[in-house]
DNA sequence: CGGCTATATTGCCATATAACGATATAATAA
DNA sequence: TTATTATATCGTTATATGGCAATATAGCCG
């Protein structure tokens, strides 16, 4: 139960199912996900955490940057799952689509902390 | 997103969750589930009138009683699929499985409120 | 080492949530 | 009408959540 809770309690939340739309295209490190969301680092972080706490996502680290992808879902069938239907779910929703136009334009490397 | 948020945030919680589960099964009345669960009348209200608004389940007046049922999902395409899954998910969770068990003893006419 | 940068953690505040008891509403029966 | 019963709503309390700024940590470079 735990273990489903925790997944959909991670999806719960707009900004976290965003991060996970924008996931769907590339890999993100944080500035990138703090730029195009407009939220503070600091509650992206922690965004990031619950995401990965869910089994949702995992990160590698490049230098300074940590780089956050999806989870393959292997060892979790409601990671599977979901991940699966939300690869075509709200891809039509305003927020999500103008957050994955605007994708293209963010590239760690000219954004100012 | 709206509609997806509310889906998810109705399945984030255990006891709704177990409601759920319990509806699997067949038709129960909110005293039903009161005892099932042994939380307080105006919980398990409050918690079917959130399932309710997310599209999860529906009710038909008979007499005093208030009988709940899954939705078929026919008009929500979050409730479809998470219902769906939720057929053989957590089957296996030993709380579940308990308050399954026991579902077969519960019956509307002898519970004293 | 010290300086710099990306990320993580902490502390605080405002709001949301889930619990309960008490009360209000709705439907039936007398 | 009044009484009774099942359910819904209200009021309160404790905890959880999400936001930010500030600080701490981690990794690179001089």
């Amino acid at each position: 139960m735990r273990e489903f809770i925790n997944v959909m309690k991670a999806l719960s939340e707009p900004n976290r199912v965003k991060i996970v739309k924008l996931l769907q295209r590339r890999v993100l490190c944080v500035c990138e996900i703090h730029e195009a969301l407009g939220l503070a680092q600091s509650s992206v972080s922690k965004h990031l955490k619950i995401l990965g706490e869910a089994g949702l996502i995992t990160y590698f680290k490049e230098g300074l940057w940590v780089n956050y992808r999806l989870a393959d879902g292997a060892r979790n069938p409601y990671v599977a799952s979901l991940l699966g239907n939300l690869r075509h779910w709200l891809d039509d929703d305003a927020e999500v689509a103008a957050l994955v136009a605007r994708l293209p334009d963010i590239h760690r490397e000219t954004i100012r902390g």
